[in-house]
DNA sequence: GATAGATACTTGACTAATCAACTATTAATC
DNA sequence: GATTAATAGTTGATTAGTCAAGTATCTATC
């Protein structure tokens, strides 16, 4: 039986510890009533020009599908997270734009999403999240 | 507006490429008929006494919920992948091997798996990996 | 200015996983 | 040895996402 490589032992490393990290990231979410996928949509949103981004930008952002999208921004817009809005330039595309409820909630999870992502790496100091950060960046 | 944190972007950062990675592998090894949580079922089956393993301790191993692990190895036993075997001991237990012909998918997948493994982090050299692999088991 | 093709999005059918509740069995205690 | 509690696993209902196909609109070309 051939011996596992170091590559394949990083890369199982990896998707190890994304799977532990989300669920605890998304058990932390869960006290603002939002998964951390809605986390990262509300992060991206927010971060846009008008908070609004067109559904195949926002798609693109978070890795998701055109219909994963769709299909996730229907409860948002329920609670009242984000709002849609069209494009008079554009009748295809539909614009979402983060509510001004959704802003709260956002700065709300983002204040426990920091203090969890500190918590999570704690173990690590400065030097060592750089030089995560410019590894995982190494990484096509 | 707050800023966000180093450890923040680390975190969100290591989701992307982990979201991106997955796709990746899952395309590549569905070439062998296997998705990507398939080989690491598979995976740790091939390692275990015996190549046999209860369901519990497969759960923990992928991190899976005990009803998740039925459902997906429900698939693998149709298809001849794993074999279900009962303890004589405690009736409770059910026990999962890997059969001759899911080690044989399973080598040939492992194969695939390392040179998929190698590409993606092509990158990084020797010491690159260490560091990561130390990294990554910091992280709590 | 009609038509062919590209783009934006939604929908139906499906897969993968979760949780809570259940069954079956074993272990522990009185 | 009966009863209580713990453990192993499955099932029903639900959620999150995919892909392929469909609709609507826009762009380009003749």
């Amino acid at each position: 039986m051939s011996t596992d490589t170091p590559a394949m032992a990083f890369i199982m490393a990896l998707s190890a510890l994304e799977s532990r990290l989300a669920k605890r990231i998304d058990q932390q979410l869960s006290i603002h009533g939002i998964s951390y996928t809605e986390f990262i949509v509300m992060f991206h949103l927010q971060k846009a020009h008008a908070m609004t981004l067109r559904r195949t930008d926002l798609a693109a952002a978070v890795s998701l599908s055109p219909s994963g999208v769709t299909r996730m921004l229907r409860p948002m817009e329920k609670i009242g997270l984000v709002e849609k809005e069209i494009n008079p330039r554009d009748a295809r595309v539909s614009l979402v734009r983060l509510s001004s409820g959704g802003q709260q909630i956002y700065a709300d999870a983002l204040d426990s999403f920091k203090h969890g992502s500190a918590s999570l790496v704690q173990a690590l100091d400065k030097q060592q999240l750089e030089q995560g950060l410019e590894l995982i960046g190494m990484i096509r």
